[in-house]
RNA sequence: GUGGGUGUAGCUCAGUCGGUAAGAGCGCUAGGUUGUGGCCCUAGAGGUCGUGGGUUCAAUUCCCAUCACUCACCCCA
């Protein structure tokens, strides 16, 4: 039997989580200053809200979910994907009836599972955050959105993120395009790559997007989505990048930019981190969707929102090298001296603690040598040294750990003292 | 799913062209200081050499498979 995390998935160990609760909380404050309200939903879903949401002709549904048949034979899918899930409980719970327009949700760090092959940044099992914003399609909230993840990231730290814009337009806008694209396509077929190749007749937009140097020189010249944008579609972007501009986030317009999931409309984005190499230093990316709630059976709702990758926002701050603010467990140590200060130095331990403060002592037999290094290993700010000197005169040395300097502060008073 | 690289102590890594080669540094434990951490010194513990098979008198070393990690694709966060 093997005994390890299987594999693309990993143990998150103390030292590590640290980390993750610092951009957890990071997360949080900004979005719920954006008003947004925090949402739970479940790890695992009927397939068929993938397959409809998420499109059957994308990679992820195609080959990437983790599903299976439970003892109740209904067919299920780990959630490989944050925003369905979300548009599934609202359209379940009826929220476009009950709730003033727009409705904003966030979710934080939740569990995203795809079957992929894991590298540096790609996991099988990673952690997402992400928002969903339901019930407008004014430019200015598409520009909410995006300030939120901007916000997020520069709330961290992270200094080099690129901001890149797209429009995909509307359905209808889009098959004019798609039918241009043909065209343009069918006459360089042959010499594309297979996987574009197949792509031609499924989804020939993909082919934008391909990252094979040849079809890129082949598709130069070829269509571009905002060529072919109707008349509200493209006063929409353009007022997006207005908007964008007014409060100061600088953008890179990419006309390739295509995302992998079929509901987007509209605005598509996607934020890399340039300390990051190679193709997975997109650390988040999203947009909007106004096709989506009525897919999953609501209303005819538009929709707006992101997603982001906790594992690879914590190797950008690394690449950055920037500092996580790691908090202290241990604020006093209690060094039993003698056997016979044993049950003293229980009862001081306890009141320290009762009175919220972080403190530890020595269960091991080991030598005062031994204790005060394993104060200074947890980072004890001070340590509480009880022996059968201290007990006599019913007081504890109080030592601080950075000073080295000691005083003797009675017993009674000890919590006092720390306060 | 395709193609490369790697896998030796808790960590970072040496090493064996098949035969007393199981090693270093850091970390850990104990002692030097019979009640004082961080520096220094000494000693000690700790390894099925990823796993399974094959070749051989002999495999950690060669071969095959497998698992994991890693890099490039595909795609995504």
């Amino acid at each position: 039997m093997d005994m390890r995390a299987p594999r693309g998935t990993y143990d998150a160990m103390p030292g590590q989580v640290e980390r993750f609760q610092y951009i957890e909380e990071v997360f949080k404050s900004v979005a719920e200053r954006f008003g947004y309200k925090e949402i739970r939903t479940p790890v695992f879903e009927h397939t068929e809200l993938f397959e409809r949401g998420v499109g059957d002709t994308t990679d992820i549904v195609q080959k990437e979910m983790y599903t299976f048949e439970d003892k109740g034979e209904r067919n299920i899918t780990l959630r490989p994907e944050g925003t369905s899930p979300v548009v599934r409980a609202f359209v379940e719970h009826k929220i476009y009836g009950q709730a003033a327009m727009p409705v904003k949700y966030y979710y934080k760090a939740i569990p995203i599972m795809r079957y992929e092959r894991p590298q540096a940044g790609r996991l099988r099992q990673h952690h997402q955050f992400g928002i969903e914003l339901f019930g407008t399609n004014d430019p200015r909230s598409d520009i909410e959105v995006i300030d939120l993840l901007n916000t997020f990231y520069e709330e961290l730290g992270l200094k080099q993120i690129e901001v890149q814009i797209n429009s995909v337009g509307c359905p209808k806008c889009r098959e004019s395009h798609r039918e241009a694209l043909y065209d343009f396509l069918y006459d360089v077929k042959d010499e594309l790559c297979s996987t574009c190749q197949d792509r031609l007749d499924k989804n020939p937009m993909r082919i934008l997007d391909c990252k094979n140097p040849k079809d890129q020189e082949l598709t130069k010249d070829a269509p571009i989505m905002i060529d072919y944008l109707c008349g509200d579609c493209s006063l929409h972007y353009q007022e997006v990048k207005k908007g964008l501009s007014l409060i100061n986030i600088e953008y890179i317009e990419n006309t390739r930019l295509v995302r992998g999931l079929d509901y987007y409309t509209n605005t598509a984005f996607e934020f890399c981190n340039k300390a990051l190499s190679g193709p997975s230093n997109v650390i988040g990316g999203g947009g909007r969707y106004n096709g989506l709630i009525e897919e999953i059976g609501g209303p005819e709702t538009p929709g707006i929102g992101f997603g982001s990758g906790l594992e690879r926002i914590d190797l950008a701050l690394e690449a950055e090298e920037i500092e996580v603010p790691i908090k202290d467990y241990c604020e006093v140590f209690v060094l039993i001296a003698d056997d016979m200060a044993k049950e003293k130095a229980l009862a001081i331990l306890h009141n320290l603690r009762k009175s919220k403060i972080a403190a530890d002592t020595e269960y091991t037999e080991r030598s005062f040598r031994a204790q005060m290094k394993h104060a200074d290993r947890l980072g004890a700010k001070y340590t509480v040294i009880l022996g059968s000197i201290e007990l006599e005169k019913g007081v504890v040395l109080v030592r601080n750990m950075k000073s080295g300097n000691q005083e003797e502060i009675s017993i009674a008073n000890i919590v006092k003292y720390f306060l």
